[in-house]
DNA sequence: AGAGCGGATCGAATCGATTCGACTGGCGAA
DNA sequence: TTCGCCAGTCGAATCGATTCGATCCGCTCT
């Protein structure tokens, strides 16, 4: 109330009673001509545009459409940082964009959810009138909130989350994945070789990779790929990154790096490509040679142009995995069950490992 | 319908009105009770609490409570490109940042729409339930889904738009910071300046920048710094970037400067740190040593880790152009009438320019 | 003691559409 | 000729809350 009186622009909007009232037709038929789920007559039909037109009527509103049918269209995306950390990830951008790709073909808009805003968080995630919910990264159980959504009926998926009964959940292989690179690094007969992890819990600090820290790790992907890394080098040690940018590589590569030549590692296994690439920029910054006196491996395949050398690594499908989540979201709101996927790395060769230097 | 007998998990959702009759209180009294719109008794309310708690009623649904008082708690965004390449800029993630941070302190969520989806955009930006919509560098007249949500009672902000009679528009002194670091690149003594601007329009392709191109140009911020370079070199000629990644500026870059000696610029002004760091990279590639050979400035002020030298360019503060349009709309939704805001930028000295190579 | 006040509660209207079942003609098939 | 069917239309119920005005009751103030 009083908003009405602030402008008078608009004495009232037109409802679709008024337009159908105005074309002599129930309100009824007026529905079904504007959206077509049923049989009208063409003059039928014309009337009520023009109807329509007359009163400036700019079709159904949303919300009352939605309560009475049941769905927003509205799809949440729950990020696990504040959008500007979580979007410097070009994986996580890559993913959202393959998602909100697919969900506009199937009519949804994207809704964006971030677990961490400032403490009023929940409130709006509880609140939100989204059809469904993607957790990207995050385990079901993160939240309480989401555990409101889902006793409310709201479907869940899950992309690199934790496997769980009835989420589908669309992963990669990131166990495989990190095993191959380590293998081959293996195979040049590398044998000191150290690890820097992704952050192992939403706000990690640069810290050695402990079996503590390992076992209390929330974020899903870190945890496997540091499992791949040990099916081949069950031993290795490593620093647990504060994020997933090319400057916390630099910072984690420099520990594991500014150290006495016996101590340095001949290789390093990087949890992602922008770690990776940090770790090379710290070679550099220390004089040493990649992959001379180094050899470095990533994760993700995103390409690092302002690289010298194009990055030993696996790539994952990034965008697809989004595609596959909006695929699945859209299945559930069909009334489908999908089901889990994980999808395949492919090796890419690059030109960041050799044998590692005679000491 | 059908829904229901797909899975036995919940009879049916339990509403307001059961827990009312429960708690054996009238559906208006439980309302209070849950929202705290007005006094109710401590013995009530546990009633009520209680009640909801037997009944795994997890709170009003959202489409219900949004349809009665006509707010879904939902802005749009409606960035110009898709999601994949919109994101791609660190300008537009910190706006959207500091957006979404501000509106989430307001209770609302931020919905991301994109003007190019494939084809079925317009069909959910006028169906999305938003309470108000930001237009990121877009014109108000853009798409006709716009016009559509204003002849509803949408509310409208823009950042970086076209200036338009009862929108307000957050911007940033795109002229004046061009023209100050123009002005130092003249007060040098460089008199050969050439341009990389932003695409002028939404899908522009690598080329000359022409008259005619600069017309009809639809991306505000690239006509206004052309604008402010040429306040300073009239005649400055360049090249239209193809988007605005690091790729981009050393594509453009290498147009310019791969060209006899005496037709090389002494200075180029890109219209983005991520084009000048480009060109840097570009001279690099050519054998030229930045700022010796060639002086550089950029725009935006955002760090770029990987260049070897700081670069000279202005700041804008890109996270608060995000919180102002965030409290714009905040305003908007309270019945005021913000205003439109102009940021000041900053210059960043950086390392990138130098006196003109002696002829 | 009566008037007045304010806290607690309730009933009913309302938000703006969708949809189900019922009704009406007109037309083809038996 | 009669029955059945279907396209076209309407009325009324419904989605699940919020909110306004009215009612009731127990106080205080004079």
């Amino acid at each position: 109330m009083g908003r009405r009186s602030d402008n008078a622009d608009a004495e009232a909007r037109a409802t679709l009673s008024d337009v159908a009232a105005r074309a002599g037709v129930s309100p009824s038929t007026a529905s079904i001509a504007f959206s077509g789920q049923g049989p009208v007559s063409d003059s039928t039909k014309a009337r009520v545009r023009a109807a329509a037109e007359e009163l400036d009527y700019t079709g159904p509103d949303p919300l009352a459409r939605s309560l009475r049918t049941g769905r927003s269209g509205i799809v949440g995306a729950l990020i696990p940082q504040r959008i500007g950390t979580s979007f410097r990830d070009p994986v996580i951008i890559q993913t959202l964009d393959g998602l909100a790709e697919e969900l506009g073909q199937g009519g949804s808009g994207l809704l964006l959810l971030s677990e961490r805003t400032r403490d009023t968080d929940r409130v709006s995630i509880e609140a939100a009138p989204v059809d469904a919910l993607v957790l990207l990264g995050c385990g079901v159980s993160s939240t309480t909130a989401i555990s409101v959504l889902r006793r409310r009926g709201v479907p869940v998926i899950t992309i690199e989350g934790d496997p769980e009964a009835g989420v589908a959940n669309i992963d990669v292989d990131n166990r495989g994945g990190t095993r191959l690179l380590a293998g081959k690094l293996r195979d040049l007969g590398h044998r000191d070789v150290a690890l820097v992890t992704l952050p192992l819990a939403i706000a990690d600090d640069l810290a050695p990779l402990t079996a503590a820290a390992l076992d209390a790790a929330t974020v899903r992907p870190a945890v496997t790929r540091t499992h791949g890394a040990r099916d081949v080098f069950p031993d290795a040690q490593g620093i647990v990154a504060s994020g997933s940018t090319i400057a916390d590589g630099r910072a984690a590569g420099r520990v594991l790096l500014d150290v006495p030549p016996s101590d340095r590692p001949t290789a390093i296994i990087a949890q992602s490509d922008l770690l990776a690439a940090g770790v090379v920029f710290a070679a550099q910054d220390l004089g040493l040679s990649v992959p001379r006196d180094l050899s470095v491996v990533g994760f993700d395949g995103i390409r690092i142009d302002e690289l010298p050398m194009p990055l030993t690594t696996v790539a994952q499908p990034a965008q697809e995995k989004g595609t596959a989540a909006g695929r699945a979201v859209v299945d559930l709101l069909d009334g489908g069950r999908p089901e889990s996927r994980c999808f395949p790395v492919v090796f890419e060769p690059g030109a960041t490992i050799a044998l590692p230097a005679a000491r």
